[in-house]
DNA sequence: GATGAATGAGGATTCATTCAT
DNA sequence: GATGAATGAATCCTCATTCAT
């Protein structure tokens, strides 16, 4: 009844082409609000970042809201990888080896779409209420958690996951506002060691 | 020295009367965001719930982007009193009490009018380019780096600039996702109680 | 949850400012009807044969359609305003007369507006998907019934309100029919004597 | 006779092959109007209906028009025809038999694609600037003149030609009407057997 | 000063039509 | 011949801004 027709969700992506387009204007997106922000991100101005037309846009994607949905699905998702990645590396030295290359990582992911990660934080790309912001920053929290709570280092939080929670936000923040207002006699370095310093002096 | 470049400089709010008409629209504003969101704040709708016309709107503010960015430098300006107001106290017990009740008064803050403050964070009402984030997060960074530098608690940061940036970054961002995402199992005292540890672990 | 707000469904045409502006848009809608048809009328060549904005247009309706119905409205209401007038005519002849000036008058009405009568006729604008037609055809109908169970003229139909229908229907679409079609050979004199007379042996 | 003027002519549908593939699209075509309205009526739909592709749609017409063209001279066909049928049977009571099982025959002709003569009636598909109704309406016209002028059965009017122009029109819309709008306390019975008086009466 | 009706540029979305495969 | 992805003009609608009263 909300839509006049509702056909099968727009194209399956399931032919490598489809989800080569697809990536296609996901990428365009991210490339508007990297140099434009939000306010740009009209359908035409992605679609003409991705070099495809208006009308395949909707050939992929439902509507505008779906575009930054899936958008925020792919980055959210890239971003857990990396989390993960780092925490199940066989190989490390010290709890403060792991949490400053972790933390590092975050900045470089960060620095890579400052405009796409500053509207995911807090924001999150405005479409599912909350919805989806919560349910991925929740998937990453959990992902720390279960590693807080079967690492082999001394982690003196009694209670994991608000530790994870705080961790992750507190991180996330100040890597993004060093990327996205520059502050002046900051460097990437110092930061990185402050935070790492941060993180490693609150859980051990 | 807050001028700013307003071509024809409007309404020169110096009698309280026009004064009091710019804080009415500015608590309209604000009473839209809390309740209907950044996207229903058009210019109609804040002149509705602020119980004035449209062109009264313009009356006192150059455009739309205007109103956002007094609000901003508003809310911005009370955030720092408060950290402010905190820092100066005569009394205080330990270094603990006061960083727990700075850290509880920004929740509370924030819990005053959510809307808002999810739009200030890091979006910085997406009007002014960065620069008015950035200037008043510097503002607030500098508060606490005075602080720092003066107080007679033992600090063992070297840089308190960046301390001071990591630390306000840190507070503000899990203060305002647990507000904004209320993620379930975390309570206002327990997160308190573990924020004011990063904060301590950190600091001393 | 259909519209993102509902306000208090427009302005309330009350003033006469705005009740004049209504008329004038329904006045420029029935123009492009006439002059253009049905496929010409998207929202921007009403506003602009009203001589109205884009914009104006839905300072008055909710949408488009809201237009047409309004118009619908309006012209169902002078039809059955017109009819009624004849049949409660205190002078009259004989029952040919009275038939006859109906149907003539109806001819009249529709050419008057021909691309407008045509859209109404069956389609009825297409909006309230037959509500609205209906209703109307509805009270027209009833209309006759009223008068044909209440004249002194001898009726022989038993059923009064089949009649109603059966004569509305029949007079219309002829009526329409020669407007719209313009068959050659059939001058509106002698037509309007055919179809009085298909009223008469009918009724009488 | 009927080859039109196709500029680049499209498919002669001369193999039967496409004929076939023309009817199936026809076909289609009229099940979209029927079940979803003339609105829900795009070529893609009508192809996905039909069950070929939007690039065969336009192998076989030369745009969406004119596949409502065709299906408006094939529908009109099959009218013709049916009159015709009735009225050159050579088996009949009585006037009045004759006339009921015409008018019969076009209510259930009606019924069978209510949607496809919904869009036909007065409208005729919107698309040829009434040319093509006013010819197919004056071909069924001149069907039933014919007759009118031929006939055994004494027809007391004068002008066969108007006569017919207002029966037909007359047993059509109010069919019509009755099978739109579904008049609450109008059987199809009661309807046929006045429509019936009404013409009997009109001619005899 | 205040008002709110009028304006129209701009944004989301649809769909007839084309064309490379 | 058949397919259906790609195209973009055309449409509905919103909302910041102006200006006559």
């Amino acid at each position: 009844m909300l839509h006049k027709k509702n056909k099968t969700s727009r194209k399956q992506p399931s032919q490598s082409r489809s989800r080569a387009t697809v990536e296609t204007i996901l990428d365009g997106c991210v490339r508007v609000l990297d140099q434009e922000g939000m306010q740009a991100a009209t359908t035409s101005r992605i679609a003409e970042a991705s070099g495809v037309s208006v009308g395949s846009l909707y050939q992929y994607f439902e509507n505008r809201d779906a575009i930054l949905n899936a958008l925020q699905d792919r980055e959210f998702a890239r971003t857990a990888e990396m989390i993960h990645a780092h925490l199940v590396r066989d190989k490390f030295d010290t709890p403060r080896d792991l949490a400053g290359s972790v933390v590092e990582s975050l900045l470089r992911l960060y620095r890579s779409s400052p405009g796409l990660h500053r509207v995911l934080a807090l924001e999150g790309l405005r479409v599912a209420p909350t919805d989806r912001v919560q349910a991925f920053d929740h998937r990453i929290v959990e992902t720390l958690r279960v590693f807080f709570e079967s690492t082999i280092f001394p982690i003196r939080r009694r209670n994991k996951h608000v530790a994870a929670f705080v961790l992750y936000q507190s991180v996330r923040a100040t890597m993004l506002a060093k990327i996205l207002e520059e502050p002046p006699g900051i460097s990437d370095e110092l930061l990185t060691e402050e935070v790492t310093d941060l993180v490693v002096s609150y859980l051990i």
